[in-house]
DNA sequence: TGATTGATGTCAGTGACTGCCGTCAGCCTA
DNA sequence: TAGGCTGACGGCAGTCACTGACATCAATCA
């Protein structure tokens, strides 16, 4: 056996949802969340830049399978059909993981600092989609604003997909709120490309 | 004359921003803001919240005037319309800050907390937004998406406000991003209402 | 076998932010 | 006109997020 227990990053990511869990962001210190993992703060601020990052581990990873089937995308697809490809591949990426969203929503919505770090993390992939967009060779201005839209659909989407009693996968739910963008704008976003 | 130097949160302002463009957001403290505008740090944390707002300060009076205009909008203009009349009150409202908003967002730019925030007031505006258009009679979906339009529509005239060299007014550039949205949507955003 | 590496611990900071209490000019009231 | 109240500020002590520097030691490699 090794010097130290395994995965040190994941039992830190652990014990900081638990303890914002038990008694709230503000009211969690480093320390303890390091102490419950075994661990010290110093190597807590090692893994996650800050309190909050531990939140958005897998945030990267979400955003690259996301990025990655967008831009994986038949080229005759419009770019909200290439975007409803990248649903497809975070809704695999979050299936095994919705006890696990839910507890983790419900802790960001009551503190404004992470809402901060989300918008950013959303920002982020919104970039990163119009990027994809762009390099399929949609023009810059509606690559932007089809990412947007597209972020806007998947922000609606896994809200649905988390708030309490839903059953539907996220696919479903993904697909249930482009079509109503689609139905709000006639459609016509999806067009060029 | 009075006990103290008058204006001691415009002072705090002023000076944070001064110190904020010479070396850098992370480099100042807050220490060092309350001491040029005369005052001590204790005193800064009473009249902002933390190091990031005091770049904030105008973001309720501009959210303010921009929804009372919404909401005062006459009652048969559409959601894109009422949006408009709220970018012309805006645009008065930043009228004579340009040189002070262009400084402003050069720090904000340079500096990742400082986006969070900023990301944190636009969510803010669209959601009251949102609500105004509510108010309206426009169904909630509709009003969610067009609010979020509405404001991804004033950062791109923003930005393009502030971008150098540029000396068009910002009702212009804003009337100018929303006929850019409207040709990319097919215009179909604009209507119901 | 000895050097190196990598993940961790230890310690001593800096600075953001808070609670509590003291000060004092201006104002209100009797 | 004396006395009390209030609002805006200063001073101080404390907590905690986060950082840099250095030590430790099992695993691994030359």
């Amino acid at each position: 056996m090794g010097r130290w227990e395994p995965d040190a990053r994941g039992r830190l990511a652990k014990a900081a949802l638990d303890l914002y869990s038990e008694r709230g962001f503000e009211q969690t210190t480093a320390a303890e969340i390091a102490r419950r993992a075994g661990l010290t703060e110093r190597t807590f601020f090692r893994h996650y830049a800050d309190k909050r990052e531990v939140l958005f581990a897998g945030s990267p990873e979400m955003q690259h399978l996301f990025v990655t089937a967008v831009a994986g995308a038949a080229p005759s697809a419009s770019p909200m059909e290439a975007l409803a490809a990248g649903y497809d591949a975070v809704s695999g990426f979050f299936a095994d993981r919705r006890d696990f969203a839910r507890k983790r929503q419900a802790v960001i919505l009551q503190n404004a600092e992470l809402l901060e770090r989300e918008l950013m993390k959303l920002a982020s992939l919104a970039a990163a989609l119009a990027g994809a967009l762009r390099e399929r060779g949609t023009a810059t201005a509606e690559a932007s604003l089809a990412a947007e839209a597209g972020v806007a659909v998947f922000k609606v989407g896994f809200e649905r997909w988390v708030s309490p009693g839903e059953e539907r996968g996220m696919a479903q739910l993904l697909r249930g709120a482009l079509a109503e963008l689609g139905s709000l704008t006639g459609g016509r976003l999806s067009g060029g490309g």
